[in-house]
RNA sequence: ACUCGGGUGGUGGAACUGGUAGACACGCAGGACUUAAAAUCCUGUUCGCAGCAAUGCGAGUGACGGUUCGAUUCCGUUCCCGAGUACCA
C-alpha cells in the first residue's frame, strides 16, 4: 500500500466539508480560545507561497489548542474594499463587486486545498452590505460620542450637550473659545453643531490632500513620486479639502497604557510607542513685535529658553501671511510656493539641504525682552505641536545647522560644553548665561521655567503627541459610504433604520467634478446631500474580529453575551506591514466600543505573532546588447549585457531550462545561448515576491506535486515563523520523504499493514515521550520549525528500532495531526479508530520514560574539553571530586600541579581548574 | 540620521537560564539494489594539517577587545545586512 496523498487529501477535505467538522458553536462548555489571522485583501494575482505561512501557523496552533481541550474559534474572511479593484474598474469598466467576488473564489479554492480548519460558515467580507451596515453603525456611535476627560472615557455626545447647557465650557483642548451655559443656549442650531463637531470621536474638518489638477483627483502618498503623479507625471500640490477624521489623539494615553497589558513583541510595542510619540515639555507664547499676533510654540527643552536666537514657523501656517513684513512678502511667497510643490517624501528624504526664509518679523523674548527674528522653514511641520518652534542653536543640532547656514549669531548657554562646532544636546550639562537658571541642570531649570511661565501666565506644562487624528475620508468609490447627510453645512447622521447606506451602481468610476469621490457623479446621491467620500480600508478591518463571533446577527454588530464568551483574540497572526496603522486603529475602536458598554474588553488582541515576509528569489538571464543571444552568469562580464527577469519556474536551482525559456515568449523563440560547462547559469537576487519579477511560486503547484501535508510542514520547516526568508522549493523533498517514512511504519508496499499490538520497550517509550515533551513545548511557543525536526528524528529512531507498535506510534500521530491533518486522519482511521483524530485527546508524556541514567561525564581541564577522559561516575559530588583527583589521565593533564577547583556542571560535565 | 531585528558549514537553519557548536533538512561525493532510470536504503560531508587507517593536532559562530575555569549566548567598540520610522523641536 502506497502513500497516495492526492486521494487521501481529497477524501478528507470532502468529509470535513460534508460533516462540517470545523463548524464552531458559540456556547460550549469548554474554555474558549480565539485564534485569528489578519484577513487578506483578495488581489487578482491569487495566493503565492508567502500568504499561507501565517495561516498554516495559526491552523496548527488552532488544532493544537483543540487537542488540548479548548473550544477554538478560527475564522477567515476578506478585506474586500480597496483601491486595486477600483483601478481595475476604471480601466475595464467591470464592477469591483464582481471582480472582488471572483478573486475571493480563487483564494478560497486555493485555501481549501491546504486543508485549513477555518469555520467558513463565519466568513465575512467587508464589502458586503450586511457587514458594512455595521461598520457604518459603529461609525455613527463614534460620531455620536465624545471623550470625557473627567471620566477618561468616551460617552454619548448627549452628556456633553447637557454639560454645555448647564455649565458651559471652560479650558477645553478641543475648543478654545470658552462660553457660558447661557451663551450656549443662545447659539443657533448650526453654531451648536459646529461646536459639537470639535468633540465628536468621528468628526469632519478641513485637511490637506495631495491634489493633482491634471488628473482632477486626490492622490495617495504612494501615487506621488518626486512631486508629480505616478501616472502621467503631472504636478501635485497640497490642497485643503473637507475631510472626516477619527479623534484617535484622545486615546493616545490609553493606547500607550494598553501596551503594558498585551503580549506583543518589544519591537512592535516600540514601533507603536514611537508612532504615538509622547513627549513632555511646555507650550508658551512669544508676542510679535508691533503686532497683535503671537507665536505659540511647543518645546521639550524649556530650560534652554535663554539660548533662543530665532523662531521658526511652518511655511503652511496661517500665521505666515499675518506676520510677514511688506519688504519680505515676495520672498516668503516664493518660498511657500516652493514648499507647496514639494512632496512630503522629498521634504523627508533630503536632510542635508537647508532651506528657509526670513519673514521680516521679530518675536519678543518673554524673559529678556530681546527681539528674535522669525523665519519659516520646511523643517518645521505644521502638523506637529503648534507648528512653530523656538530655535536654540547651541542646544539643538538642526537649529545649529540652520543658524550656521543663514549666519545667525549663536548664543552659548552651555559654557565650555558648547565648542561652536556642534550643538550640545546633553541634559547633564549645567546651564550658564541664563539669568535665573545659571548653574542648574536641565531638569531643575525646566521646572523653574515652567513655574515662571505659569506665574506670568504665558505658558504651561504640556504633553504632546506626534500622532495626529486619523484621516478617515477617501475620495474613492470602493469603500463604505458615510451614513451622513449635509444640511446647510451641518452633518447629520442617518437614522439606524436607513442602514446600510448601500453603494450605488456606477456607470463610470472617475472622480467627481471638483475632485470629490465618484459618488459626486450620482444624481440620486447628491440630490439627498449625502457625503460623497467613502471610508478608508482600515474602517472594516478595525472591528472584523468581533463580527466573526456573531457573523449572521441582523440586529446587532455582535451580541454582547457572545463577545463576552469569546473575549478578545487570544492569538493574532500577521505581518509587520500593518503593524502600526491597523493595530492602532482597531485598538482605538475596541476602546471606544468598550467605553460605550458595547463590548466587555478594551484590548482586541492579547498576543501578537508577526510572521516574517517570504521573499522571492529572482533569477536573471543576461542578453548581449542588441542581440538575441544570452550569456551564462559566469561569462557575462565579457560582454555588454541587459539583465532580464526569468520565470523562476523555468529554472532548476540556477540552471535555466533553455527549451522552456524559448517557448516562454514569442520573441525568445530564436534565442541563442553562450553556455558554461554545457549549462546556462542564471544570476540571482532576493526581492519582494511579485508577479512582475517572475519570482512567485504558486502553492497549488506544490500541493499538487507533494500534497498539502508536505506543503504545510515544509512551510513551517523553512525557519522561525517571525523571520523573513527567501523562498526555496529545494528542501521540500526532505519533508516529503519524512511523510513517506512515517507511512512505512504502518504499511509495507508488499505486505500491506505491518503495525502490531505489541507492548513497546522502554527504549521505544523513551523515544515517544521525548518527542511528546519536545513537540508540546515547541507547539505552544510557535517554534514549528524545530517541531518538524523533532518529528523527523522520532520517525528515524522508530524506524531504526524497527518499531511498528501501535501503542508507540498512536501518540505521535495525535501530536502530528495539527501539522499533517489529512495523513494523520487517514492513518488514525486505518488503525481502527471510529472517531476522528480531531476528537482525540492530547497524549501525556510520562516523566519516567524521560529519566536519563547517564553514567559518563566528559571532563574538561581549564575549560578545554579532553575527549579522551570520559569518567564513569555514579557518586555524590564530593566522591566525584576525589575520583577526579585520583584519576591518572587527569593528573597527566594537570602537569602534576594540584587542582584548584573542580566544577560539577549540572550533572553533565566535570571541569577541572588548575 | 534614528529605532528595532539579524550576521553560525556549499545552503535553510539547530543549540534550554553561559557547559561537548553545527541537531534536522537540502546539496554534494561514494556505495547497494536495477539491463537502465525513478524510488528506496547505506556511508561520508565545518575548515586546515598529518596519517594507509582508526585517529590525532590546530582553527572556527562578521571583526577586535573584556568578564569567566568555560562565551554563538553576557558587556564594550566596530563592520555588514534586513525592516520600520522621521527635519517630532
Amino acid at each position: 500500500m502506497e502513500y497516495n496523498f492526492r486521494d487521501i487529501e481529497k477524501k478528507w477535505q470532502d468529509i470535513w466539508e460534508k460533516t462540517q467538522s470545523y463548524l464552531v458553536e458559540n456556547h460550549v462548555d469548554r474554555p474558549p480560545f480565539y485564534v485569528l489571522d489578519m484577513f487578506p485583501y483578495p488581489s487578482g494575482a491569487g495566493l503565492h507561497v508567502g500568504h499561507p505561512l501565517g495561516y498554516i501557523a495559526s491552523d496548527i496552533f488552532s488544532r493544537y489548542k483543540r487537542l488540548k481541550g479548548f473550544h477554538v474559534l478560527h475564522p477567515m474572511g476578506f478585506d474586500s474594499f480597496g483601491l486595486p479593484a477600483e483601478q481595475y474598474a476604471i480601466e475595464t469598466g467591470q464592477h469591483p463587486a464582481d471582480t472582488t467576488a471572483k478573486n475571493i473564489e480563487t483564494f478560497k479554492s486555493q485555501l481549501r486545498k491546504i486543508g485549513f480548519c477555518f469555520d467558513w460558515s463565519r466568513e465575512i467580507r467587508t464589502s458586503n452590505p450586511d457587514y458594512y451596515k455595521w461598520t457604518q453603525w459603529i461609525f455613527l456611535q463614534l460620531f455620536n460620542s465624545w471623550y470625557n476627560p473627567a471620566l477618561n472615557k468616551a460617552e454619548s455626545i448627549e452628556t456633553l450637550m447637557h454639560q454645555l447647557a448647564t455649565v458651559g465650557l471652560t479650558g477645553s483642548n478641543h475648543y478654545t473659545n470658552d462660553f457660558t451655559a447661557a451663551e450656549w443656549n443662545g447659539f443657533d442650531y448650526e453654531k451648536q453643531q459646529e461646536i459639537l463637531m470639535h468633540f465628536r470621536l468621528a468628526f469632519s474638518s478641513v485637511g490637506v490632500v495631495n491634489w493633482c489638477e491634471a488628473l482632477g483627483t486626490v492622490l495617495a502618498n504612494d501615487e506621488v513620486v518626486n512631486g508629480v503623479s505616478e501616472r502621467g507625471g503631472h504636478p501635485v500640490i497640497k490642497k485643503k479639502m473637507r475631510q472626516w477624521y477619527l479623534r484617535i489623539t484622545d486615546y493616545a494615553e490609553r493606547l500607550l497604557e494598553g501596551l503594558n497589558r498585551v503580549d506583543f513583541s518589544d519591537s512592535m510595542k516600540e514601533m507603536q510607542r514611537n508612532w504615538i510619540g509622547r513627549s513632555e515639555g511646555a507650550e508658551l507664547i512669544f508676542p510679535i513685535l508691533d503686532s497683535e499676533h503671537t507665536i505659540n510654540i511647543f518645546t521639550t527643552r524649556p530650560d534652554t529658553i535663554f539660548g533662543v536666537d530665532f523662531m521658526v514657523v511652518a511655511p503652511e501656517s496661517d500665521l505666515v501671511e499675518h506676520i510677514t513684513k511688506a519688504e519680505q512678502k515676495e520672498e516668503v511667497a516664493k518660498y511657500v510656493t516652493y514648499v507647496k510643490g514639494r512632496s512630503d517624501r522629498d521634504r523627508i528624504a533630503e536632510t542635508k539641504q537647508i532651506t528657509g526664509c526670513f519673514t521680516g518679523a521679530y518675536a519678543v523674548h518673554p524673559f529678556t525682552g530681546k527681539s528674535v527674528p522669525v523665519w519659516i522653514s520646511e523643517y518645521v511641520l505644521a502638523g506637529y505641536g503648534t507648528g512653530a518652534i523656538m530655535a536654540v542653536p547651541s542646544g539643538d543640532q538642526r537649529d545649529f545647522n540652520f543658524a550656521n547656514h543663514f549666519n545667525i549669531p549663536i548664543t552659548n548657554i552651555f559654557g565650555d560644553a558648547f565648542d561652536g562646532t556642534a550643538a550640545c544636546t546633553s541634559k547633564e550639562v549645567t546651564i550658564s548665561n541664563s539669568e535665573f537658571l545659571n548653574g542648574l541642570t536641565s531638569k531643575q531649570a525646566s521646572e523653574l521655567v515652567l513655574q515662571k511661565l505659569a506665574e506670568k501666565k504665558i505658558g504651561a506644562r504640556k504633553v504632546n503627541y506626534k500622532m495626529h487624528d486619523a484621516g478617515f475620508s477617501r475620495q474613492r468609490y470602493w469603500g463604505e459610504p458615510f451614513p451622513i447627510q449635509w444640511k446647510d453645512g451641518t452633518a447629520k447622521a442617518l437614522a439606524e433604520d436607513q442602514l446600510p447606506l448601500q453603494l450605488p451602481i456606477l456607470e463610470k468610476y472617475g472622480p467627481g467634478p471638483k475632485g470629490e469621490g465618484p459618488l459626486a457623479n450620482v444624481s440620486e446621491w447628491t440630490a439627498q446631500d449625502l457625503e460623497t467620500s467613502t471610508m478608508p480600508g482600515y474602517a472594516g478591518s478595525s472591528w472584523y474580529f468581533l463580527r466573526y463571533m456573531d457573523p449572521k446577527n441582523e440586529s446587532r454588530f455582535c451580541d454582547r453575551k457572545i463577545s463576552d464568551y469569546w473575549g478578545p483574540v487570544n492569538v493574532y497572526i500577521g505581518g509587520t506591514e500593518h503593524a502600526v496603522g491597523h493595530l492602532l486603529y482597531s485598538r482605538m475602536w475596541t476602546k471606544a466600543l468598550f467605553d460605550l458598554g458595547l463590548i466587555g474588553f478594551d484590548e482586541p488582541f492579547q498576543k501578537l505573532i508577526n510572521q516574517g515576509m517570504i521573499q522571492g528569489s529572482s533569477r536573471f538571464a543576461y542578453r548581449i546588447k542588441n542581440t538575441n543571444t544570452f550569456v551564462s552568469f559566469g561569462l557575462k562580464d565579457q560582454y555588454q549585457t541587459d539583465r532580464i527577469h526569468v520565470d523562476v519556474n523555468m529554472v532548476d536551482g540556477f540552471e535555466l531550462n533553455t527549451d522552456a525559456f524559448k517557448t516562454w515568449k514569442p520573441d525568445l523563440e530564436n534565442a541563442a545561448f553562450v553556455l558554461e560547462d554545457g549549462k546556462y547559469i542564471c544570476g540571482s537576487e532576493t526581492e519582494k515576491m511579485s508577479k512582475s519579477k517572475y519570482n512567485t511560486v504558486n502553492p497549488d503547484v506544490l500541493v499538487d506535486r507533494y500534497g498539502a501535508d508536505t506543503f504545510r510542514m515544509y512551510e513551517m520547516f523553512l525557519g522561525p515563523i517571525e523571520q523573513s526568508k527567501p523562498w526555496d522549493t529545494k528542501g521540500i523533498e526532505g519533508v516529503h520523504r519524512f511523510i513517506k517514512k512515517l507511512w512505512r511504519l504502518f504499511f509495507d508496499e508488499q505486505k500491506g499493514k505491518i503495525w502490531n499490538e505489541e507492548e513497546p520497550t522502554p527504549a521505544e517509550w523513551k523515544v515517544v515521550h521525548k518527542t511528546i515533551k519536545k513537540i508540546d513545548s515547541d507547539s505552544e511557543n510557535f517554534s514549528f520549525n524545530t517541531a518538524v525536526s523533532a518529528f523527523m528524528v522520532c520517525v528515524n529512531e522508530l524506524t531504526e528500532l524497527n518499531c511498528h507498535k501501535r501503542k508507540a506510534i498512536e501518540p505521535i500521530l495525535i501530536l502530528l495531526s495539527p501539522y499533517a491533518p489529512h495523513l494523520t486522519e487517514e492513518l488514525w482511521q486505518a488503525l481502527g479508530n471510529v472517531t476522528s483524530i480531531l476528537d482525540a485527546s492530547y497524549p501525556i508524556c510520562d516523566e519516567k520514560y524521560l529519566l536519563e541514567t547517564e553514567k559518563e561525564y566528559p571532563v574538561s581541564v581549564n575549560g578545554k574539553l579532553r575527549t579522551n577522559m570520559v569518567l564513569s561516575l555514579e557518586a555524590s559530588q564530593s566522591e566525584v571530586e576525589e575520583k577526579v583527583l585520583a584519576d591518572d589521565t587527569i593528573k597527566k593533564w594537570l602537569d602534576g600541579k594540584p587542582a584548584k577547583k573542580i566544577i560539577f556542571v549540572k550533572g553533565k560535565m566535570i571541569n577541572v581548574v588548575v
